[in-house]
DNA sequence: GAGTAGGTACTCGGATACAACATGTCCGAGTGCTTAGGG
DNA sequence: CCCTAAGCACTCGGACATGTTGTATCCGAGTACCTACTC
C-alpha cells in the first residue's frame, strides 16, 4: 500500500518546470542533476506525464520537457494517476459471492458489497483532497525555492 | 498504489466472525471454505490481525478464530494497518535537499515540504474516513446475509 | 471408577518457492538544430 | 553568399535485467480436548 517514487518525482519536476517556465524546455539530463535521480528512470515517468498530457515533450537539441497546461489546471490528481495508473486502491473482488457464502443468496447480491462501498467512500475523500491542489498552489507555497531554483539553474546552464 | 487482497479477506472474515460469534470459534478451515480462500495464506493474515488485537484465536480441537473486541470497537482503519503495516502510502524522501536542489537553501528546509503536506493532507482524509466505520456498521449493512450466514454455517457444520 | 497415556485437531511460527510489479539500464529510431562543405 | 549534407543532441519507444514485495505452500512445534487404557 504504497505509490511509487516516481509520484515525488513527477510531483517535484512540474513544480520545477512551473518555476522554470521562462527558459524554455527543460532536458532531463538537467532535472535528474538538479535532484540527483536515475536520469534514464525519471525519463520514464516524465514520458507517462506527456502521454497523459501534463507535460510536453520538444525534441532537438533545444528540447526538454515543459508543463503542457497552466500550473492552475494540473491536479494533484491528475499527476498521481497519471504515474499510477487508473487503479483503485481497494479493487473489489466480490468474494462475498464465492464459496459456501454465495450459495442459495437470492436477489441479495444486486445491492452493491458493503465493505467495498465502505472502502470507497474513503478513497473518494483522498481523490477529493487531491484534485483540490493545483501545481500552482505547490509553487506558491515556497517563493524562496522559486527563486532559488530560477538562480541555480541559470548558473547551470551558463 | 493497491493494497492486497488480504484487507479484503480480512474485512470480509471480521464481519462473519462477527455475525457468528455465538457459534464459537471458527476453524480457519471452515473460513476458508466459506470464501473459498487458499487456506494458508488466509491463515497468515487472520494471525496478523491476531497480533494486531483484533481477533482472538483459541488452540485446540474446538478452537478457531472469533472476534477479540465488540464490533462497535473495530474500526477499518484497525484492520488495514493491522494487515498492510503502518505505512503511509506517500512516503517522502526529501528529494528537494538532494542534488543541486539542495545546495545554498538556508533555513529554506526547516519548513515541510509542500508537497508532502498536501500529500499527507489527503492521507488523513483518508484514514478519518477509514476510522469512522466499523465492523458493526458492515455487520448492520446486510442483514439478510447475516442470517443467512448463521443458518449456512450451521448447516456445514452439523 | 479414577487417573494417565496417547491420539487428534487445531494454532503458531518459520522456511521456502513462485509470480507480479517496481526499479533501473540499454539500445535503435526519429527529429530538429548546428555546422561544415561545395557550388 | 547560399544551399545542402552530415553531425549532434535530444526525445521516444521498446527490450531487457534486477530487486523487492505480495502470494502461496509446506513443515515442525506447541496446545487443548478427547479417547482408550491401566490400575
Amino acid at each position: 500500500m504504497q505509490m511509487g517514487e516516481g509520484v515525488e518525482w513527477g510531483l517535484h519536476c512540474c513544480v520545477t518546470l512551473g518555476w522554470l517556465a521562462d527558459e524554455g524546455p527543460v532536458p532531463i539530463r538537467r532535472l535528474a542533476q538538479w535532484f540527483d535521480l536515475p536520469q534514464e528512470y525519471l525519463k520514464k515517468r516524465l514520458q507517462a506525464l506527456t502521454r497523459a498530457g501534463l507535460l510536453a515533450s520538444t525534441p532537438g537539441v533545444k528540447g526538454g520537457f515543459s508543463l503542457a497546461r497552466a500550473p492552475r489546471d494540473i491536479t494533484l490528481m491528475d499527476v498521481v494517476t497519471a504515474l499510477e495508473g487508473p487503479v483503485e486502491p481497494f479493487p473489489c473482488t466480490e468474494i462475498r459471492r464465492r464459496g459456501v457464502s454465495g450459495e442459495g443468496a437470492g436477489r441479495e447480491f444486486d445491492r452493491p458489497c458493503g465493505i467495498a462501498a465502505a472502502m470507497r467512500r474513503a478513497e473518494l475523500a483522498w481523490r477529493r483532497e487531491l484534485a483540490a491542489r493545483t501545481v500552482a498552489d505547490l509553487m506558491d507555497h515556497s517563493p524562496g525555492s522559486a527563486e532559488r531554483t530560477r538562480r541555480g539553474y541559470r548558473r547551470l546552464i551558463g
